[in-house]
DNA sequence: AAAGCACTTGACCGATTAGTCAACCCAAGC
DNA sequence: GCTTGGGTTGACTAATCGGTCAAGTGCTTT
């Protein structure tokens, strides 16, 4: 092999990142070519298509925010707390994005996913695949959360799914308002979703 | 003038519809005028640009849904039946999309608003508009709920905010996924989400 | 030294894009 | 009957798109 450089994985990043910031359709290959300081022609020797990169692209992201995710809801942590510190970290997240780009980007995946679900079944499926990962962190620490007796709710993969609609609708009211005070009290407004139901408790 | 024909507005419907169904960036004005059986000349009489014919149709979708939104929302209406029958309204909306197009096509001011938010400022500027619009019918709703009592939340207008955050990230959701399933459950979530507060009362 | 191979290069292709334009059509007003 | 002007037409442009390709380049193996 000639170069052990991260050509591959350059382009990965910075596809992810424009993708992320724009969109899938209006982010070209000459785009994340040009950005990356790499020829057309070698984007082309790692990848099929632009489709192709997007769904590696996605999937690379993942991996690499995988031991976050454990961190944030390792069995250690008491149920509640981990989700609220998944609502820090996505506050961060996006601050840090809206920052470096000047817009909040909101989710990654649920963007390009509800962009082409669609046009591209395969870009559709793996942001539906990732979605739903993220989704089952939540849904085990509410499962945790009613064993250890922190809430009381009658249907718990009922009550992950909606927490994670929340999530979703906040970051995207984020990304179109632009504006991150959309997701300022998202802490509070879950676990006032949740507290309510300790009552009965 | 040479026809009354409704050149414009049939530019303006089909425009709507083929950027709801796929999205803005992958949508051409020769799409639209093919499909509308008018020439592109006639298409940049009638707008100066693709983003204004946007901008033009997302306002005359909503215009012409405004009456049943404020029938639905009608003061006449117990304030949590105003929010079944705008779920049940939603259901049947997509569903009928669905049928038509094949794919659960989810919220169209959030999927064009999503897409162009870092890139379009009038389209972004009209999708956050008209989701404010339409967030304000659940607002009164839910005020008009606390004051006939039926149900106690502290802050209302952050319950109207989260009611319209899940419902926005579950209609993201279907047209991800691509599945009515999604949005089957969603007037009981909200009347669970809304109830669990309705125990002090 | 020679062959093999992963990778790079940049020119190139046909298709498609948003948007332009000059000519034209035809009904209404004078 | 002539002018006016909103509406229509379809060919046109210049740029950009995703994707291809033949010719390299330089390290590894034989």
């Amino acid at each position: 092999m000639k170069k052990t450089c991260g050509t591959k994985e350059k382009l990965l990043q910075v596809g992810f990142d424009l993708i992320w910031d724009s969109s899938y359709g209006s982010v070209s290959v000459e785009d994340i070519c040009k950005r990356a300081g790499i020829n057309k022609g070698s984007f082309y020797h790692f990848f099929p298509s632009k489709a192709d990169l997007a769904v590696e692209a996605y999937e690379e992201y993942w991996q690499e925010h995988r031991p976050e995710m454990d961190r944030i809801f390792s069995p250690s942590v008491p149920p509640l707390e981990r989700l609220q510190a998944l609502c820090r970290v996505i506050y961060e997240c996006q601050r840090e994005k809206a920052e470096q780009y000047g817009h909040v980007c909101g989710c990654p995946y649920a963007s390009v996913g509800s962009e082409v679900a669609t046009l591209d079944e395969k870009i559709r499926a793996k942001s539906e695949q990732l979605m739903n990962s993220k989704m089952k962190y939540v849904e085990s620490a509410i499962a945790d959360a009613i064993r250890e007796g922190s809430v009381q709710v009658k249907d718990p993969a009922g009550a992950a799914r909606t927490i994670h609609s929340i999530i979703l609708g906040k970051l995207l009211e984020a990304r179109v308002q632009n504006d991150l005070k959309v997701l300022a009290n998202l802490e509070s407004t879950l676990m006032d979703f949740l507290g309510a139901k300790m009552v009965a408790a």
